[in-house]
DNA sequence: CTCGATGCAAACAGTTTGCACGATT
DNA sequence: AATCGTGCAAACTGTTTGCATCGAG
């Protein structure tokens, strides 16, 4: 079983909810899609495999994975929400095409060094701190 | 006549589309809005004056103003598209205290520039971008 | 056996659009 | 006079919800 399976497991019992084989593939699903996913891709791959889950469903488990921390809301892309799993990654940014929907990621020390900088200036905890860029990437941008 | 006026006047008489009414107290209310603005706020803004324009032609006139550069939109909040001016106002990051819901504004010119580089590395032509930092302020973070 | 979970369809909310009428150029 | 813009209502689209039924604990 894998961890995430195990934590997803936990995290219910200790709900008093119950670990279904919807859930269960629905977590599955979102293991073997890439880091930025939607709905629409879960859907999409779990019919592949001859899933026939509602979207319902997956609308309803998706905070789900949320609340126990495996997967976070990024940003809403082309007006649809958009997550990406949290297993075994650390921190970094986006930026957003609004033409094409491409996500581009990153992590620049310099800046995580400076937003400590400010912080400790207003003697602030930080906690979490998201940085999104919005625009065109470089292929949407040549019209 | 405003700057902004004069603005919207020019790029619509470019493009054969015309001034009327309508779009001028739409762009006047824009103005007198705090520089984050909803569809909503316009709209209840403009019954307020006794102005019964349409929410249609505010949704076909934003995007206008977007295209002259006299608003840009920002990220979705509350699931509604939001905007803001770009008239007047320089940008600026968000601290949010998850305790006491304060907000910290800021500006870190180094920041700022260290994204710049960070969008030319990567082609990107960025139209609006925010950083928000989450935590406890100075005050909460005593207890 | 008991509730929570599911699938379906209908409901929702923000946004877009077709149409007939009105107004700017 | 020729188009473009407007308001209205209906259409659209992603998401949520009520309900009858199913099934995990």
């Amino acid at each position: 079983m894998s961890t995430e399976e195990k934590t997803f497991r936990e995290f219910l019992r200790s709900k008093h909810l119950r670990f279904t084989p919807e859930r269960n593939a629905i977590l599955k699903t979102v293991s073997s899609l890439r880091r930025h996913f939607g709905i629409d891709d879960i859907y999409d791959k779990l019919r592949e495999r001859g899933n026939n889950i509602s979207r319902s469903s997956i609308y309803r488990t998706l905070p789900l994975l949320e609340q126990c921390g495996l997967i976070t809301q990024t940003f809403r892309c082309l007006d649809r929400v958009t997550y990406e799993h949290s297993f075994g990654h650390i921190h970094h940014d986006h930026m957003l095409c609004i033409k094409c929907g491409k996500v581009i990621e990153f992590r620049n020390e310099k800046i995580e060094k400076l937003q400590e900088q400010v912080c400790e200036q207003f003697g602030f905890k930080a906690i979490e701190h998201r940085l999104g860029i919005k625009g065109y990437c470089k292929n949407c941008r040549r019209r």
